[in-house]
DNA sequence: TTCGAACTCTAGACCGCGTCTAATTATCGA
DNA sequence: TCGATAATTAGACGCGGTCTAGAGTTCGAA
């Protein structure tokens, strides 16, 4: 690693944790960019060089986690389904932001245009698991794959959506898990059978597949 | 209805149609509000009036839009599962979109801007959408009905993406009525049957429930 | 070690979005 | 007809984001 990569990387560090206790201080809105360069010993546009914007600077990944989501998706065998893939890059990913996301959480509930921000975490997270999933399922299944893609997106975002403030990050992590097996069993079936291994799933008349919270 | 309510009305699609007449003649980016103002012969601070943001001017739906998927929702038998439910008022109110949704996608396509805003189509909608499956399907079902208005969402954001700028809408209806039975009945499936009724179902060897395109 | 190429940082100007205030005008109900 | 209420407006402001030109830094090859 060359002296400007160490460099650059330590810039990002700085830029980024000066943010966040910014943030984490005064709240999101009432940090501007000018305040966070000068916090991190930077100018405006250098702040501008490595974020594309203030929200970015919130949902950016590090650097180098990017390796370790890469290695995830490497380390799933070739044959193995689609889904149970997806289902367990996604549940690896986010059992790394065990850190990071009370605080994007407490930020979000702070700041109504960061909680509008669609951003969850790690746009390019999505990216990277977009073109690995479409070069795995080939052409013919395309839109097949993006529907999966979608669907583990929307697993997420629903055990992060029903995850209270007060409840820990496993709490978040179990439900995650529900939501992925409910999506792979199908959400339209009246019958949905009880799952004797986790007993997460019930079943109610005339409704369909529902999960105990 | 008042005159002032009458008024008002006329005011916002006086707004809307100029906006999106300039959109189209010079691309979203090039139009600034303030332009977008003059053409309407209002003031600036009245298009804020009507409009949250200039995003807005694209996706917020006509007042009386709503009233149409109000009666969607209230149409649905009480006693019908609620993913059928979802899927029912999802497919009407899409295809009331027939006319904005290609302006929409061309806007998109045209700018980044846009493009990367996931305000799809009525975040107003969606909300309506969120309140009435919550009602529905009560306090216990909370997190089914939070991932079942995920997951409808999914399954139209990705016949959406899968919407080739070359085919007809009706293309895009019929995908998404594929999506939302493929969701309904389980992505998890590898051996998932063919529907003789449609055809749409294939099967592959250790695969996941593929969807022809 | 030297030197030019490539990269990084920076100040400063600029544009447009979105907010706010205070004043003017239009509609309403009685 | 009149007071109350709501809609419209100009104008100023802060901030995010872009751009340019130039200064400073790192790199690799001679």
């Amino acid at each position: 690693m060359s002296l400007r990569e160490r460099k650059k990387l330590a810039t990002w560090r700085a830029i980024r944790t000066a943010a966040l206790r910014l943030f984490e201080e005064r709240g999101y809105e009432a940090v501007s960019v000018e305040q966070i360069a000068a916090a991190a010993d930077v100018s405006r546009a250098t702040f501008f060089n490595y974020f594309a914007s203030k929200e970015a600077v919130v949902f950016d990944q590090d650097p180098e986690e990017q390796d370790a989501w890469r290695a995830l998706m490497d380390q799933r065998p070739a044959d193995e389904p689609l889904w149970e893939s997806l289902s367990a890059i996604m549940t690896g990913f986010t059992e790394r932001l065990a850190d990071r996301m009370p605080l994007q959480r407490r930020l979000k509930a702070q700041s109504p245009a960061l909680a509008q921000s669609t951003q969850d975490f790690g746009a390019r997270f999505r990216d990277d698991l977009h073109t690995w999933a479409l070069a795995r399922a080939g052409a013919d299944d395309e839109m097949t794959a993006l529907l999966q893609l979608n669907l583990v997106q929307a697993a997420t975002s629903t055990a992060y959506q029903a995850w209270r403030t007060e409840e820990g990050f496993d709490v978040f992590l179990q439900r995650l898990d529900q939501c992925l097996r409910s999506v792979g069993e199908g959400v339209g079936h009246p019958k949905a059978a009880a799952h004797p291994d986790t007993g997460v799933y019930t079943m109610e008349e005339g409704r369909s597949a529902t999960i105990s919270r």
